[in-house]
RNA sequence: GUGGGUGUAGCUCAGGGGUUAGAGCACCGGAUUGUGGUUCCGGGGGCCGUGGGUUCAAUUCCCAUCACCCACC
């Protein structure tokens, strides 16, 4: 399916306010946006291969560098022409750049640590209690010290190694060596945490520049904006990345990351402060989210694709999506736990509206949740296919709802008034 | 038959002469957003095998008994 021809664009469909109706276009294929991205960390969904993947309606994947860094290694990848050979997808995927893994294995959130110093602009370490499991990450200006979760062996990330192993992995869309900073940084490291994700950025687009690819074909890179929850600090960056050239080339999209807020309001809010300022001309991805209210809420200010590991997560311990109860009363979470022992009896499927796998298949709610509660890999395999289905079914209805201009009513109807 | 060991939550086991006896798992429910095949938070649940004895007080110490396990004849 790669398309050497195809170069990478995006180009706006159709406007509802500033939410956009786009497309993606990229060597293995276009992207209708706004989209889901599903992700698959080590180069697969858990659980489903990647037709029935396919077959549920995703259109792009999300695999991490880190991971695949670390086993089996950029190299072997390479040598299968990519990741899309290596793991039998020739739809579109994106990949993260290493810089998340820095939040969630050494400097990652540990609530109620207590409160947090500045310590910037002293550099090496993350704040003590914003270090996370064995606090195994340290940070300098150019770069991350981490020590592998697998063996234990220590690592070294530039934003130069994260754009070589990316170019090697040959994603369609690689993002920009980042610094994650959680709710735990106060407001001075967590501004100046972004001023040096700012230059890693330079560095990140010079490394993307220079290098010559090892795929035969174009890769789009990512910028990625910081700031936390703090107004000024997402704006700055907002306009910063969203402005940044090296040699009059720029990124050719935008990412959204970090530390978004405890709650999802406070999400809200920070898209709205950061969205006015990204450049119109490319294509949004906000990192990390994928709720229902949020992906009206994200769509409605600008975003084009999000990835969130809830939906595939969820489904493989029991928490599958539906809009309605049984007696079409909207969920508020939008999500049943198919392991509650509700289920034991209940012959019916998930959704009898839901064309997936699972509920077109004739599978009962008893019969995924003996599955679930089995550990069976069948059940986490429907329980996932369901749900892919379901943020598919959801991200289509927004698409439409914004050709026809009706973004508005058709939140309000899934989420009220 | 003889000797030894073990009986405590559904399971595997801690514990200990003195208010309402614990853990892990399981079960029930709830959270969990750039996935370390998750993680976290709550909840229900016990004649501490049975009978007797010692003691102010026994699930705990003693005796008997039953069940199971191991070894030996």
């Amino acid at each position: 399916m790669t398309d050497v021809s195809t170069s990478f664009g995006y180009r706006v469909l159709a406007r509802d306010g500033a939410a956009r109706r786009g497309r993606i276009a990229t060597p293995h294929g276009p992207i209708e946006t706004p989209a889901f991205v599903a992700v698959a960390t080590q180069g697969a969904i858990k659980s489903v291969l990647p037709r029935a993947v396919r077959n549920a309606g995703s259109q792009v994947l999300f695999a991490n560098t880190y991971h695949l860094y670390l086993r089996p290694g950029a190299e072997i990848v390479a040598a299968h022409g990519g990741l899309h050979r290596f793991m039998g997808w020739d739809g579109p995927i994106l990949t993260d750049s290493g810089g998340f893994q820095v939040f969630s294995l050494g400097a990652g959130i540990e609530h109620g640590v207590g409160k947090v110093a500045s310590i910037f602009p002293g550099e090496g370490v993350a704040p003590a209690g914003a270090r996370g499991r064995s606090g195994l990450v340290q940070v300098d200006e150019e770069g991350v010290w981490f020590v592998s979760h697998v063996d234990g062996s220590r690592h070294r990330f530039t934003p130069e190694r994260s754009i070589r192993t990316q170019r090697r992995l040959g994603a369609d869309m690689v993002l920009a060596f980042d610094e994650c900073t959680s709710p735990l940084h106060d407001q001075a490291y967590t501004a100046a945490s972004a001023e040096r994700t700012h230059r890693w950025a330079e560095r990140s687009l010079r490394a993307f520049h220079d290098e010559a690819p090892v795929h035969p074909y174009r890769q789009a890179l990512y910028g990625v904006v910081q700031g936390g929850a703090f107004e000024a600090e997402r704006i700055a960056s907002a306009r910063t990345v969203g402005a940044m050239t090296v040699d009059g080339r720029g990124f050719d999209g935008m990412a959204i990351g970090g530390n978004l807020g405890d709650t999802r309001e406070t999400m809200h809010r920070v898209l709205a402060w950061t969205t006015p300022y990204l450049p119109d001309d490319l294509p949004r991805h906000l990192l990390g989210i994928g709720d229902v209210p949020s992906l009206f809420e994200a769509a409605e200010r600008g975003v084009d694709t999000f990835d969130c590991v809830a939906p595939t997560r969820n489904a493989r311990n029991g928490g599958v999506l539906a809009r309605f109860d049984d007696d079409g009363r909207p969920f508020p979470t939008f999500r049943r736990n198919l392991k509650n022992a509700r289920y034991a009896n209940d012959l019916r499927p998930i959704d009898r509206s839901c064309t997936c796998e699972a509920c077109a298949g004739g599978f009962s709610r008893a019969y995924l949740r003996h599955l679930l509660k089995a550990n069976e890999q069948v059940g986490q395999q429907l329980a996932t296919v369901h749900n892919l289905r379901f943020m598919a079914a959801v991200m289509r209805e927004i698409r439409t709802a914004i050709e026809i201009g009706r973004l508005q009513e058709a939140k309000e109807a899934w989420l009220g008034p």
